[in-house]
DNA sequence: GAACATGATTCCCA
DNA sequence: TGGGAATCATGTTC
């Protein structure tokens, strides 16, 4: 047997020795790292088959996350398909790109070799070694194409999940209710959990929103009395307005004690929100603490001071000042009646609770 | 695009 | 556990 027919066969060898490295390849555990990537890509819908899946639900839950109405549900979630969708194609075509390269490269080694093969021996172990080389080459940097993928994939569902990304202004009117209850409420604005639920469901919020709400006013309000002033008066004079205009119709009626609540959703008359949750509590049997009572007569000296004052006219900022920024809020930075954890977790504490809010 | 407004989150405390 | 304070991230305004 002549060395060209010799260096054929072995060639022969090495090729089928290729075939059956590849198919060791294959058989060889997986990797963990790549199995993660993998079953991410494919929990996700972007690897295996098209489907609604993954992507549908990781949006489904970015809109029940969201909140909000269905509209921008929808939008969202469209919104979320798309992206996946233009996520998954570009994987695909890379994937696929690398591939061909993958091949067309083992290819071009290949036929490298068999071209030396005729001047020197080859062995079918340094074909074998070639080969490995050039997958673990392309592997690697498939691997880094799953791992971007995946992070693309994982910042995508943050931006959806995140609840803090999808931050929407209250509207108006939710604002304004939420205004008109602080400032009606300034000696004391700590809403109990009623009248959170009240507000949150006048305002298509949720309660938590509403102490969030709350708490950022509050805190807010403190930093910069100043600022919030004008904001103070505005909704001072339009409670006393409410008030003024309501016991005109009260008198008439002569009912001073029907609480006109049915304001509409666009008006929640707050001057009759305190008697709201009076009635609330009173129809539950609960008796009226003492300093509850008291906070709900603050509440009106603020409205009846503001009306007095207005019908007088300003004579100076001061004067206003005087009457709503210090107001509530004691010399040592805390609200005059701010409820202790414990009277906010209790409503129904006995006297010395400041829970009150909810209940003038 | 900077400045400001505002809703949400986090950490800490009582 | 609720609230204060600080902070983040986004929306709005100019």
């Amino acid at each position: 047997m002549c060395v060209a027919s010799r260096y054929v066969g072995e060639e022969k060898r090495a090729l089928a020795g290729v075939l059956s490295i590849r198919g060791a390849q294959d058989e060889e555990p997986p990797d963990p790292q790549l199995m993660r990537l993998d079953n991410m890509l494919l929990a996700e819908g972007v690897s295996g088959p098209e489907k609604g899946g993954g992507a549908s639900a990781v949006a489904a839950a970015a809109a029940a996350a969201v909140g909000g109405t269905g509209n921008d549900n929808s939008v969202e979630h469209s919104d979320y398909r798309a992206k996946l969708t233009q996520i998954r194609q570009i994987y695909h075509t890379e994937l696929e790109k690398y591939e061909q390269a993958c091949n067309e490269f083992t290819t071009h080694v290949m036929n490298l070799l068999r071209e030396q093969s005729r001047t020197r021996p080859i062995s079918p172990k340094e074909i074998e070694r070639m080969v490995n080389i050039i997958h673990r080459k392309f592997s690697s940097i498939q691997m880094q194409l799953k791992q971007s993928t995946c992070e693309a994939v994982m910042i995508l569902r943050s931006r959806f999940l995140d609840a803090r990304r999808k931050r929407r202004n209250f509207n108006k009117q939710a604002t304004e209710i939420l205004n008109e209850y602080f400032y009606s409420h300034l000696s004391n604005p700590y809403p109990s959990e009623e009248a959170k639920e009240e507000l949150a469901k006048k305002c298509s919020i949720t309660v938590s929103q509403v102490s969030n709400w709350f708490g950022n006013k509050r805190i807010r309000y403190k930093k910069n009395i100043g600022k919030f002033q004008e904001e103070a008066n505005m909704y001072a004079a339009r409670t006393a307005v409410n008030a003024a205009s309501a016991s005109a119709q009260g008198s008439q009626a002569n009912s001073p004690s029907t609480p006109n609540s049915a304001g509409s959703a666009a008006s929640f008359n707050m001057s009759h929100s305190g008697d709201l949750f009076m009635s609330v509590q009173s129809l539950n049997g609960d008796s009226y603490p003492a300093p509850q009572v008291g906070a709900n007569i603050q509440s009106q000296v603020d409205t009846l001071r503001h009306v007095i004052s207005q019908a007088g006219g300003y004579t100076d900022a001061l004067a206003a000042t005087q009457l709503y920024s210090p107001q509530g809020i004691n010399a040592n930075g805390v609200w005059q009646d701010a409820p202790t954890p414990s009277s906010v977790t209790s409503p129904t504490e006995g006297p010395g609770s400041v829970q009150s809010d909810t209940s003038n």
